[in-house]
DNA sequence: CGTTATTTGTGCGTATGTATT
DNA sequence: AAATACATACGCACAAATAAC
C-alpha cells in the first residue's frame, strides 16, 4: 500500500507524546541513539525526524546537552480552528455542487497522479443576524474605490433558486453580502465520503465549512493548512457572483489542507472582495 | 572562526541565483548529481541544501524530473522571527528618514491620545551578494515539509527554443529588485530611542530591520504582531519607487507590533508588488 | 506497449568535529 | 580530562516517479 516513511512515523510518534505531555519544562527527549536502539533505525533516519520537528517549532536542540520540547507550543493564533469558525457568522451558498473534473492544475497540487478532482464551487455571505460578531471593519481610507455596485448580486447566475431548503433563511429578504468565491478540490478518495451530503449539492444553503463537512469522515484529522496570498483579477464567474466588474483586483487565498500524515485531502482557491473582507493573523514570539 | 556549513553556503548560492532569475518558468534546476560534481560534495549534502528550500517555499521538486523554482518569491511568515529575518537576505533603503508628522489614522491605530507620530518610509530589494551570514544564532529551519508547494504547472517548455532568452530583467536594476514599500509609524516615546540611529536616517542603506533596531532600546520586548492584508492600488510614492504604474493593484500589509504589555510599539503599512511576492503562512493545529 | 535512463525519495553505515556536562 | 550528545559530511544501495525511446 503506501509505506510511511519511516522519519515520518518517528516524527508523528514523538509529536503525540509531546502533545500527551510526555516531556514537560526541563525533560530531556530520548537522544538519538536511544531512538536507534529502541527502534532499529539509522541515526540518520532519526536525525530527519527531529529536523523536520526543529522546522516545525515543536522542539528546539542544544549540542551536547540534548533535545527539549517548546513549552507553549502555540505560536499561532491563526489557526486552523479560525477557519473553521468562518461558518459561525456567514452562510455559504453552492453556485456548483460536489462534480467530477479533469483539472491538471488542481490534480497535481493535490498531489495525484491522474487529472482527475472533485469540484465544488460556493461563495460566502455576511449574515445579517442581530448580535452576530463583527464582520470586520473595514478599512475606511481615501481613494479606496467600491467596485460597480450597478447591478447588486448577479442574480441570473442561479435562477429560480428560493424556495426549499428552508433552513434558517429568510426568503423574500437580501440575507447578506457575498464577499468571497471560494473553488474547492477533493481527490476522488476524500470526494466519495461527503458524495451524498446535501449540504455540498448544487443550491444548498447553510453555514458551515467544507472542512467542517469533511473532516468527520475522514480517517486522519487535518492538521495543517498552507496557504499563499496574493492578488488575482476576478474572472467572470467571480465577478458573476459577487457583482464586481470582470478584472476587478481581489484578495487571492490558496489553502491546501493536509492530515496528520501529510497527505494532501482538500484544496481551496479563495477571491475575497478586498472591500469587504481583510485577512487577519496575529503573530506570536516563539520563546 | 566558524566556517558556514557547505549546504548553507550552496543553499544560499542558490537562492541568489533564482532571485537573480536564472530559473524561470519552466526551466529545470541543476540535478543533485551535476551539483555534487560541480562542487564537489557528497549528494546528502546537497540534498540538505534542497531540504532547506523546499522547507523555505522557494522550489518544488518532482520525482523523476527535476527541481524547479516556484513564481515570485515565496515566503514563509509564520512567526515574528520570520519578519525579522526579512533582514537577512533583502536590502532596506531609506526613501524618507525618520521624522515628525501629524497622521491623525496612524496615531489613532497605535492608540495615542494625540496625532503626532514619526515616520519612516523605505523600500526593500532582493538581495543578490553571496553573502556571508554572522556565526551569530544557529538556524532554525531545517528538513523538509510535505503539505506546501503551492505551485506546480506541468510547463513543458523545452530548453532549445528560444521563445524568450534568458535575462529577461529589467535593465540597470544591477542592486536588486524592488518588491516592496513600507511606511513605518511611530510613537513619539519610541521614536526618541531611536533617532540618532544612523540606520534610519534619509538615503541610508543596510540590511536590517526597523524591529531589529528598535528592539534592543525597548524596555519590553516586542511579543506580539496584528497583522492585517488586503489589496490596494499603488499611489505615487509606490509607484515610483517600485517602478510599477500608479492604481496598480498592490498587496497591502498593515502589521502592528505591541510589547509585552500590550503596548503598541510600531505601526508599518506595506504595499507588496503581488507579481513579485506572496504572503505564505502555514497554520497548525494547536492541541 | 514495454524498456531504459534520469532524477528524486528513502534508508543505512561511517567518520570527524564541536559544545556541554 | 572524559563522557555525552548534537552537527556536519562523506559514502553506498535501492525504490519510485517520470520521460524518452
Amino acid at each position: 500500500m503506501k509505506p510511511e516513511p519511516a522519519y515520518q512515523v518517528l516524527r508523528q510518534r514523538l509529536r503525540d507524546e509531546i502533545a500527551a505531555g510526555a516531556y514537560p519544562d526541563g525533560v530531556r527527549l530520548p537522544t538519538e541513539s536511544e531512538l536507534v536502539a529502541e527502534h532499529g533505525l539509522s541515526r540518520q533516519t532519526v536525525r530527519r525526524a527531529f529536523q523536520d520537528l526543529v522546522a516545525e517549532g515543536v522542539v528546539y536542540r542544544v549540542p551536547g546537552r540534548g533535545t527539549y520540547a517548546n513549552r507553549g507550543y502555540l505560536r499561532q493564533l491563526g489557526s486552523i480552528e479560525d477557519l473553521m469558525s468562518l461558518s459561525e457568522d456567514t452562510t455559504m451558498e453552492v453556485l456548483q455542487g460536489l462534480s467530477r473534473r479533469v483539472d491538471v492544475t488542481a490534480a497535481s497540487r493535490l498531489r495525484l497522479d491522474h487529472d482527475v478532482v472533485y469540484t465544488v464551487v460556493f461563495r460566502r455571505l455576511h449574515d445579517r443576524r442581530a448580535g452576530a460578531k463583527r464582520p470586520g471593519e473595514s478599512d475606511r481610507r481615501a481613494g479606496a474605490k467600491r467596485p460597480g455596485e450597478s447591478d447588486r448580486r448577479a442574480g441570473a447566475k442561479r435562477p429560480g433558486e428560493s424556495g426549499r431548503r428552508a433552513g434558517a433563511q429568510r426568503p423574500g429578504e437580501m440575507n447578506g453580502v457575498p464577499f468571497v468565491v471560494t473553488t474547492v478540490h477533493l481527490p476522488e478518495s476524500v470526494a466519495r465520503l461527503v458524495s451524498d451530503s446535501a449540504e455540498l449539492a448544487d443550491n444548498a444553503v447553510g453555514t458551515n465549512t467544507v472542512i467542517g463537512v469533511l473532516e468527520p469522515h475522514l480517517d486522519q484529522p487535518i492538521a495543517e493548512a498552507a496557504q499563499s496570498i496574493t492578488v488575482a483579477p476576478a474572472d467572470e464567474l467571480v465577478a458573476a457572483a459577487l457583482g464586481c466588474p470582470p478584472e476587478h483586483p481581489m484578495l487571492r487565498v490558496d489553502r491546501l489542507y493536509s492530515d496528520t500524515t501529510g497527505t494532501p485531502v482538500e484544496l481551496s482557491v479563495s477571491h475575497f472582495l478586498p472591500e469587504q473582507y481583510t485577512y487577519r493573523v496575529t503573530l506570536r514570539r516563539s520563546s
